[in-house]
DNA sequence: AGGATGAATTGACATTTGTCAAGAGATATT
DNA sequence: AATATCTCTTGACAAATGTCAATTCATCCT
């Protein structure tokens, strides 16, 4: 499992040696069942995992209102960004919506990588910056106009997360209601 | 104004001697008028810009419409990020909607800067970071439900962008047309 | 000063989407 | 098998927002 991790890390940038074995040491495994909590809101995120198996739903609370921010799937990183990056307790859950594994490494450990590996800042670097791309085509979603725009773009960049994801939830990722997307769906599938 | 990008690259990771004049040697200033177009459709973006001074606006076509996806004043380092992580041609426009001079790396500078200067990785990866951070509070934004309050979290975050940018840039970066953005206005000021 | 241009507001109306409610279908539990 | 629970769909209506058009206002230009 761990060497899931290592494997993922190395594809950044190579690992030497005594960076892997370090980095062996560091990273726990943790599993989680459907529905289970990885993240709370109001905890600080202090870690950053990489999900071997399993799929994750990242969410918070608007008014009392379930609003979906994120899905991670299999060999990716998740973290709650902003919580992660400032270290101070967020408003960000992140649950497990089918059994999940995953290999995490801490955020004092990850620092600490960062200073006895300066070469590891590389790994960090190219990681943030493919977060961020990815953030960036998220965000594309958003600025789409109408609730068929959406839906067509989520169709195209996670073909497969509409059969793992509930409606519901993928409703609250593009900010529409389950109503409408329900019925964005019928009406788009007739047409084909 | 190279000394402010300096100054700027040392708040993230101090810089030595070698590096900061390497730096010098590679940086270029750029001034733009209010309506110059800093980056076009189609291009690639090859560098990183730090605004020195001025404001810019990055926007796209969507279907013909002018949808604003950012703005960036003095202090804050500019790309288009989807086109610059990948070197290839995207489809973000950059202007400046203010008489704007910024200080420039190129992309394939700073590659070989990171090869050159190892540690220059802290730098990039703390910028990408907190770039990464920034594109996460503004995806908040979208999220919001209502036009009230995405301008109440518009004005929260930018309060001082609201009087350096028409409103009709503001509105399609809301999301809402510039009818809908006049009328939340006067109703909110109405009630202040 | 006068005219042109663009920014912002306002009104009337159309369209989209949300909300509430009911019901069908699937899955799990006992 | 029966019941409960959850997901998804569909209908009717309400609310929010978009679109089109007209008007005011400020600014720029000559």
């Amino acid at each position: 499992m761990v060497e899931k991790l290592i494997e993922k890390l190395n594809s950044l940038s190579p690992l030497n040696e005594a960076l892997s074995d370090k980095i062996r040491t560091l990273a726990k495994i943790n599993t989680f069942n459907t529905g289970e909590l990885i993240l709370r809101e109001g905890q600080v995120c202090n870690r950053a995992c990489l999900v071997v198996k399993g799929l994750t739903r990242s969410y918070y609370l608007n008014d009392g209102m379930d609003i979906t921010s994120r899905f991670m799937e299999e060999g990716f990183i998740v973290t709650s960004w902003p919580s992660y990056y400032i270290q101070k307790p967020g408003n960000e859950f992140i649950e497990a919506i089918e059994p999940t594994t995953m290999a995490c490494l801490n955020y004092s450990d990850i620092q600490q990588l960062y200073i006895d590996f300066p070469e590891f800042n590389i790994n960090g670097r190219r990681q943030t910056e493919y977060a961020f791309y990815l953030a960036e085509q998220r965000t594309l979603l958003l600025r789409k106009h109408t609730a068929e725009e959406k839906y067509k773009y989520f169709l195209n960049h996670h073909p497969t997360l509409m059969q793992r994801v509930s409606l519901k939830h993928i409703a609250t990722y593009l900010g529409m209601s389950e109503e409408t997307l329900s019925r964005v769906r019928s009406k788009f599938h007739k047409n084909n």
